[in-house]
DNA sequence: CACACGAAATCGTCGAACGATATTGACGGA
DNA sequence: TCCGTCAATATCGTTCGACGATTTCGTGTG
């Protein structure tokens, strides 16, 4: 129905189509959209720190989008906390201390065990069943590559995948993914090999069970993935969680 | 000045940080944090109703607000899954079918059995004990005075304090609870008095659990209180769920 | 060296404009 | 009469420029 998209010409409004866009009632890209994304990606690939300061000028420019739009997208990134914006201060991309992760832990391990759940009962094709193990090795080969933003779009994908198997929407508007991204972004570069590796190991076990049509495993396996993640905050030394002066 | 009060541009850009978005109406936010507000308070009251189509020119004239700030607002509303955008064909009230609504208190639940069982190892004040037991003790009284718009108000108040007493501001972030005030509008005017009796008997029981401390109980509370509202839900008979064309 | 003052930078909001698309209604032909 | 085609209208998505408000910072003065 929407895809007709016949019309390419430059600095149209959002023409294009976007299929794989997450959390959504699968709209069309606007610009805002694009923009949120892009910072997004910033944030995992790690062009942009935690703390660092958004210049709207600098990235209208950079964007090639207007002021508005910036805006649009930055008080969307506001809402679901990737960044904090200060009044006639400007926007810096929030910093997350350890009781906020640790609370963000705490709030997304039990959608991340409905997830599981929903996937293991609802995981019934090979293509299903093809797509977690795909994604699943994905996390695998970029941990093991030590690329951290590959690692974690491959983990946003994974999440994608459980949830999109699931088949329940509401889950992928309520779960806190992007927040959760800061976060790793946050920790991903402190931790030792040996958490990173244990880490990475726990989506295969998410895995294993979902594909075997086992939700109450699932349902263990992603706790436990949760109790080691936590148990790796607590480890982290202070320094990895900037306090956020102003 | 006939014509509009245009004049009246005063640009009042609030007074106080905006990081505590939730800290009720008032003039303090952002032009389109007070225009998704009024949105939000337009479902509950009733004043709008899922399936309504929101002309940009007929809200902007009404809220006193420009265009611009109306589209961030929707746009944070249709992020939300409040309304719908359309391209080039305008915004919806969303309306949710059966299974969205099933969907949704799957979500919901473990996140609000989260926020009990926080709220009744955190409510250590008499202040914090009273703010509980008024909470519900005020949705049991919109209950009985029939004032839907009250309940939605005041249900969203319970949650409020359960969430602030638990002390994990990442749940007050992740929790559908405007989602869960659409659907609430949806099913408040046709589900039975006896329904209605029973669900808001749920609250009474999750405070006590709160406030006595015990988060086995106040976990097992809201459990039994999202199964009853389940069982609502699948005895609503199917008008109830208006078929989403367009 | 401390403090006041003014310029620069930045943000929040508004209004107008242009392009693109969906809807609608009129018109003409089979 | 019915149906397809085409133009007019309504509405949306985006951009640009402007103004007021506020913070920040450099500079001059005591």
């Amino acid at each position: 129905m929407a895809t007709t998209a016949k019309t390419a010409r430059k600095s149209v409004p959002a023409g294009d189509v976007t299929e794989g866009k997450n959390a959504g009632d699968g709209a069309l890209a606007s610009a805002a959209d694009r923009v949120s994304e892009s910072i997004l990606q910033g944030i995992r690939s790690g062009s942009f720190v935690p703390g660092q300061h958004l210049l709207e000028p600098d990235l209208t420019r950079r964007l090639g989008i207007s002021r508005g739009s910036l805006r649009e997208a930055l008080k969307h990134l506001a809402a679901a906390g990737i960044v904090t914006l200060n009044r006639f201060r400007g926007a810096y991309i929030s910093t997350l201390d350890r009781k906020s992760v640790l609370d963000l832990l705490d709030t997304l391990e039990p959608l991340a065990r409905l997830g599981a759940r929903l996937a293991a009962e609802n995981c019934g094709t090979d293509a299903q069943r093809k797509r977690m193990q795909v994604a699943a090795a994905n996390i695998d080969a970029a941990t093991k590559e030590r690329n951290r933003g590959l690692y974690l779009d491959r983990r946003r994908q994974f999440y994608d995948a459980m949830i999109d198997i699931g088949g329940n929407m509401e889950l992928a508007r309520a779960m806190p993914l992007s927040r959760t991204d800061l976060f790793r972004a946050q920790v991903e570069t402190i931790q030792t090999e040996r958490q990173r590796m244990l880490h990475a190991s726990g989506y295969a076990k998410i895995t294993k069970a979902i594909v075997e049509n086992d939700p109450v495993a699932a349902d263990k396996a992603v706790k436990k993935h949760f109790d080691g993640t936590r148990k790796t905050i607590n480890e982290l030394p202070p320094h990895a969680f900037p306090t956020l002066e102003i």
